[in-house]
RNA sequence: GGUGGGUUGGCGAAGUGGUAACGCGGCGGUCUGCAAAACCGUUAUUCGUGGGUUCAAAUCCCACACCCACCUCCA
């Protein structure tokens, strides 16, 4: 069994080879980095996350690159507005996503590129396109792409030249300089008070879409093996990605082309006008970005996806659950002395290889995250049906280990199951526990209540008190 | 107009031919001094509508309805 990928560029599902035999060389578009980046884009980063964690889990030597833009139109408006320059907004924008991106178990990737680090290579690939007539400069120092040169052009989106013109012909602004309204630009000129580097036909700045290609050669070479992005991108930013390479270097870009859906807010497209628009910082202050991440995963990547709060909720619920499973584990191991198996947890021990084998069989089909998430839900179970008090120390450990081992795909439940107390609140739960000896209810309760209030949470469990923090 | 995706229990969400996973919520219970939490059990004769194929369909085919996304810089 191999891992099988929905590939927009066939529509279905083929069977993962890469190039270079256990090696992956996978490309994931990162943000713009001129704000935080929102919710949605979140969604985006957990998912290549995820994939790239599971292509690992599946023995891949994975060479993970995801870009930062820090370039563009937007870019310069919002330095302008704040009157700093354009490489101080990406600073401190791309210092706020590691930042972010951490709190949501993003793990960062091989190499973070930034476009204006690679305007030697992305100008030279402009030339190369010039010289193989696949390019043109125009009065104004602009380069267009020409995509009438390019005979499978449209070949990701399942569009055509005349069916773009046909859909958008109210909305293609004429530019006379060009030689086809969807020609792109490669190559912006200088406008007064714009960044800008120098190139042959002229200073200015690279346009958006030769920075992917450029990073991609760069890092992972002509041809790559996974290159994925928000479903939005698929047109004309990716399209416009594989004619340029392609054009550029004769060879396949990407063999595999992996898009998420949209994440929507309580049913609506996110944006500013509607006043829904929600960074992943606004998102973490109010939940646990473990949680958040969980509730991203929880649908299939390729479907839309829509944020509520009430749901966010309910997923914190769930993912507690799983928690618990581990703090009993943890709590068991303290007292489990018995290494050898009995009989009967000899079948447990082999069902705990069935759960796992359960896992790899979901993700393998085209990263099936809710499925994944399932299987851990039913090993939680397992585990809290049939691990308990007098269980062997080897199955204790088998068990909490599969968790944390399949949790570790999914970017969830590495944090401590137990997390020791401060000495004054370790005090506190001693006095409460004596007053409860003593029977003294009232004072006991007291004593909860004011852990309470140090959001310290106490569950009396059989097996003794146990805590956690709110 | 073109292209693509979707419609599954109260709410989410898997499942693409063999008789509906999983989570939240609800309900019942165990535990507890009481709570809380945790845990256990239970919760769709049914998968947008109407036809058809088949021994068998949520799953395949044909219509229809509704929803959504993309169609030049938005992940």
């Amino acid at each position: 069994m191999s891992i099988r990928i929905f590939n927009d560029l066939t529509k279905q599902k083929e069977a993962f080879v890469p190039i270079e035999e256990g090696k992956v060389r996978y490309y994931n578009c990162g943000p713009t980095v001129y704000d935080y980046f929102h919710i949605g884009n979140g969604r985006n980063f957990v998912v290549a996350d995820t994939i790239r964690r599971y292509l690992e889990y599946r023995g891949y030597q994975v060479t993970f690159v995801q870009n930062f833009t820090d370039i563009d139109d937007r870019m310069i408006k919002r330095a302008n507005d704040r009157g700093i320059t354009v490489k101080q907004l990406a600073d401190e924008m791309i210092a706020i996503y590691f930042d972010q991106a951490a709190k949501l178990k993003i793990r960062k990737a091989d190499v973070h590129p930034r476009a204006t680090e690679l305007i030697e290579e992305q100008v030279a690939m402009i030339q190369e396109l010039i010289e193989k007539g696949y390019a043109y400069a125009v009065e104004g120092g602009d380069v267009y792409f020409r995509v009438a040169k390019k005979a499978d052009y449209g070949k990701l989106s399942h569009k055509n030249l005349d069916d773009l013109i046909a859909g958008a012909s109210e909305r293609v602004d004429p530019d006379d300089r060009k030689e086809h309204p969807f020609d792109f630009a490669l190559w912006k000129g200088q406008k007064p008070g714009e960044p800008a580097w120098e190139a042959p036909w002229g200073a200015g700045r690279p346009g958006w879409h030769i920075e992917c290609s450029a990073m991609a050669r760069k890092y992972l070479g002509d041809t790559i093996d996974i290159h994925s992005g928000g479903e939005d991108l698929t047109f004309p930013h990716h399209e416009n990605e594989i004619a340029q390479s392609e054009a550029c270097t004769g060879h396949p870009f990407a063999n595999y082309w992996v898009h998420n859906g949209f994440l929507n807010i309580e049913g609506e497209k996110m944006s500013k006008s509607l006043g829904n628009f929600f960074t992943v910082n606004d998102i973490t202050q109010q939940f646990d970005g473990e949680v958040v991440r969980l509730y991203l995963i929880s649908a299939h990547y390729r479907t839309q996806l829509d944020f509520r709060r009430d749901l966010v909720e309910g997923t914190k619920a769930a993912l507690e659950r799983l928690y618990n499973a581990k703090a009993n584990l943890a709590h068991l191991a303290k007292t489990a002395s018995i290494v050898e198996l009995a009989t009967e947890e000899e079948a447990v021990l082999a069902d705990l290889t069935g759960y796992r084998n359960r896992f790899i069989e979901a993700m393998d089909d085209d990263f099936n995250t809710a499925l994944g998430t399932a299987v851990l839900f039913d090993l939680a179970k397992e585990i809290n049906t049939k691990v308990g008090p007098g269980a062997s120390k080897t199955l204790v450990e088998a068990a909490a280990a599969l968790l944390v081992e399949l949790g570790g795909v999914l970017g969830i439940l590495d944090r401590a199951a137990e997390v020791d107390l401060e000495t004054e609140i370790q005090a506190l739960v001693d006095a409460r526990q004596a007053a409860r000896k003593a029977k003294n209810w009232a004072e006991s309760d007291r004593v909860r209540d004011q852990l309470a209030g140090l959001g310290i949470i106490l569950e009396d469990t059989p097996q003794g008190v146990r805590w956690k923090r709110k």
